[in-house]
DNA sequence: CTTACTGTACCGTCTGGACGGTCTTGTCAA
DNA sequence: TTGACAAGACCGTCCAGACGGTACAGTAAG
């Protein structure tokens, strides 16, 4: 599989979100990820052979990671929590790391609106899922649009909520999905 | 015979905003829009002398409406109901509009990212108005996020949830508000 | 010999923007 | 009323630069 650069896949595909993240959506350019990641243009077009598929390698990393994630944290989820709730936990997570996790998506969207299609029929997929196992529809869409709020303001780098607030938030939509 | 004087500039917003939604944020350029408004480039550059001045007159034509709206709406609002409630229903309302509302936010932002701060202050103002206003802070919280989680999948052009949801979704929130 | 690149040179296309010209409308003196 | 003229609103073309992608020769490791 892999040799002895060994990881420049992976070097790549952060680099492409360092980028998109600190030069803006709109400056995700090949030569400017080849820079950043520390790899020539030729060696980028190699392990990418075109941008769109960068864009899907970024995508589908994504959404493998925290499906994964998700999995994870249900399986070895406290016996008693309601799924909803480890769902809840485990957003509220991902949105408190680092803040920018995923400003590339602004890049692919701009490269190409059909890379939401995958990323819409996997939150659809969870959506679905949680709602067979909520009894409470209303605390359901409450707590899902909540933290897809969450999602939004990390997204954008918003400075509206404070951290306590943010935390306050979380303990009283596992409050309402009980 | 038309005054094609006065609404030029009007013209030229909407159709930035009609082919920023229909044919994707990456693709708004001025050729592009200026088609659509059926207008040369030419005069296209003489209304907004540069792209960068359209995305502006598109963000705060965006923000003076919904100011406007907001402030017409708590004005009118039937008396005894709270802030938040107003503002519920107004973003619900707003949100319930025709799909893909303001997805010009994605072609701005590709533009330049500074195009976010002008929103992001605008969004803390009128939170802390309404933290102001607010004797429940968790609820204020809650409510706050999912309707901007509601911003964000219409944003998105989501199709997670149906109309019935969407509706049960703001009347909870109705209810959660008091 | 193959894999996994590097490095450079290059091409075609698209885009923002500059520029000069053109048509319309308003103003005002004669 | 009319003719001259200026300003405003817009057209059409052109261009320099950036970008995605190609091609290809070279190289170091396994």
């Amino acid at each position: 599989m892999k040799a002895r650069r060994a990881n420049s896949r992976e070097k790549i595909l952060a680099a492409a979100a360092d980028v998109a993240r600190e030069t803006g959506p709109g400056s995700l350019s090949l030569d400017a990820v080849a820079n950043r990641a520390g790899v020539s243009k030729g060696g980028l077009l190699y392990n990418f052979p075109t941008k769109a598929k960068l864009m899907q390698a970024l995508v589908e990393d994504y959404l493998r990671e925290f499906g994964h994630a998700l999995e994870a944290a249900r399986t070895a989820g406290a016996s008693g929590e309601s799924p909803l709730a480890t769902y809840i936990k485990l957003s509220a997570e991902h949105a408190e790391e680092s803040k920018p996790s995923a400003s590339w998506i602004f890049s692919a969207i701009a490269e190409d609106p059909d890379f939401l299609t995958p990323i819409k029929s996997f939150r659809r997929q969870v959506f679905e899922r949680l709602k067979g196992e909520t009894p409470d529809l209303k605390a359901l869409l409450v707590c899902y649009l909540a933290i897809e709020g969450l999602r939004s303001m990390n997204l954008f780098d918003s400075d509206v909520l404070s951290v306590d607030e943010r935390q306050l938030l979380v303990s009283s939509l596992l409050e309402i999905a009980g």
